[in-house]
RNA sequence: GCGGCCGUAGUUCAGUUGGUAGAACUCCAGAUUGUGGUUCUGGCUGUCGCGGGUUCGAAUCCCGUCGGUCGCCCCA
């Protein structure tokens, strides 16, 4: 085996980068829509940006290094502390609310397996500057445009929407010390699978309330109340439900978290957010509410596996120029002036065999051939459909300017054929 | 960090009780010097993941290591 990628990176090859792109424009197709702005960091940070501001889970998994200035430097593992530092260095610049998206590449040094590597794309929305719950719904209607963009619907996936403000509400009404909840909180993130004998063993008193809030047997929070109401208006009302069990493990989530889970509850969490009022001003900012989410493409790939849902294919040229050896530099000024002209316009630099340049055309996915034989001397050029291998016949006109236009025109080909 | 399985041509894999490596597809060339999805012919490529050990002899057995994969831990 020769020249693999480091371990947990991978190389996109054509087609993978055709799907890949395909999970792009689906993100950014759906932030568009809906108002968010792009923007992009520096993928290396200072090690510090994140030793001091994120928790020891993502610390533990930084890739970092020292660079050739001596300076400890880190790939970043997320893209909260960037788009804070920007957020907080010109939001008097910005109306708010601010809604930005981002799509970086992460990294993070961990043992790769399924749908997890050492290096991810992640679409981040956030909105910054709101306080009222209809920002998170915003962010989920956003996310559920982007999941259907792709062709992902609420047969295939569900939003869990929970409230660490219930829970904290709840907490308190069952006796449990300040100093206590984010521990118990933790502790609750990490029952998914366990028996009901290890959830009495780890809760104690608060099993039976906790299994209650779990089967569901609890009203919406109001916030969650308010966020359900505005998505069944947008549409997305069968796409969410609340589920208690959702708490997330990151420690600076103030308010409403969500998560986004296939149906058939195979794969981890495809996306995951929630609000973070207290951030912003902890980084060192002004104290502004935000709230936000996160999706990477590797589970959303396998999940898109699984579904067979090819989310993106490579594109032919529009036409492949045939040509006769003898009539190739009539050939590449027709291959320029057709580009010029807007047209996808692809050949072999090496005219070959007609046979050859026509088994390529075919190949590499183009719809025309245009065919530059002996009769371009006569002013003509044919012109074949690759997939029916229905042809037709078109002049070459050169201009004065040296370029050289077809007529009829590439664009009406089709209609001429029909 | 822990455990299961795996690692042979570009790709997918075969390789029988250890005897110094094969198929299919792909790719390249030709049959077919102006018409491509068929067919036929020929050709290329492997330090059998790497290192060590057992043996007259290892792709095959043993140990280690690296990589892949699945699960656990953990988590964006």
């Amino acid at each position: 085996m020769t020249g693999q990628p480091l371990p947990g990176f991978r190389d996109f090859y054509p087609p993978e980068h055709a799907s890949l792109r395909g999970i792009f424009s689906a993100w950014r197709e759906a932030s568009r829509r809906s108002g968010f702005s792009e923007y992009e960091g520096p993928e290396l940070e200072s090690l510090e940006l994140y030793t001091e501001k994120s928790g020891d889970e993502i610390v533990g998994q930084l890739y970092h290094f020292k660079d050739k200035g001596d300076r400890e430097v880190a790939l970043r593992p997320e893209m909260t502390p960037t788009f804070a530092r920007m957020v907080a260095g010109q939001h008097r610049n910005y109306k708010k609310p601010i809604k930005w998206f981002s799509i970086p590449r992460l990294f993070r040094y961990e043992r790769p397996q399924r749908g997890r590597h050492r290096e991810h794309y992640q679409w981040n929305c956030d909105i910054v500057g709101e306080r009222s719950p209809c920002a998170e719904a915003e962010l989920i209607a956003t996310l559920c445009l982007g999941l259907s963009l792709l062709g992902l619907g609420s047969k295939d996936v569900v939003v869990k929407m929970s409230d660490r403000g219930w829970w904290d509400r709840f907490l308190e009404k069952h006796g449990v010390k300040e100093e206590n909840k984010p521990g118990v909180l933790r502790v609750l993130d990490r029952l998914e699978g366990a028996t009901p004998e290890q959830r009495k063993e780890k809760l104690g008193a608060l099993a039976k309330p906790v299994e209650e809030a779990w089967e569901g047997n609890v009203h919406d929070s109001e916030a969650l109340g308010e966020i359900k109401s505005a998505l069944g208006k947008m549409g997305y009302g069968n796409w969410c439900e609340t589920d208690f069990r959702i708490v997330r493990g990151l420690a600076y989530y103030t308010g409403v978290v969500f998560e986004v889970h296939d149906r058939a509850g195979k794969l981890r969490a495809v996306a995951g957010g929630g609000r973070y009022d207290d951030l912003l001003k902890k980084l060192g900012g002004e104290d502004l509410p935000a709230t936000g989410f996160g999706m990477g493409d590797a589970v959303l790939g396998e999940l898109l596996r699984d579904k067979k849902i090819e989310s993106g294919k490579q594109e032919g040229a529009d036409l492949f120029v045939v040509a006769e050896g003898a009539e190739k530099d009539l050939a590449l000024s027709m291959v320029g002036s057709l580009r010029r002209a807007g047209f996808a316009v692809d050949y072999e630099p090496g005219f070959p065999k007609w046979g050859k340049q026509l088994e390529l055309a075919e190949a590499k996915g183009a719809r025309w051939a245009l065919l530059v034989g002996r009769e371009a001397k006569d002013g003509k050029v044919g012109f074949k459909e690759i997939s029916t291998r229905r042809q037709g016949e078109a002049r070459w006109i050169g201009q004065k300017d040296g370029s050289i236009c077809l007529e009829p025109s590439p664009g009406d080909w089709a209609k001429v054929l029909a």
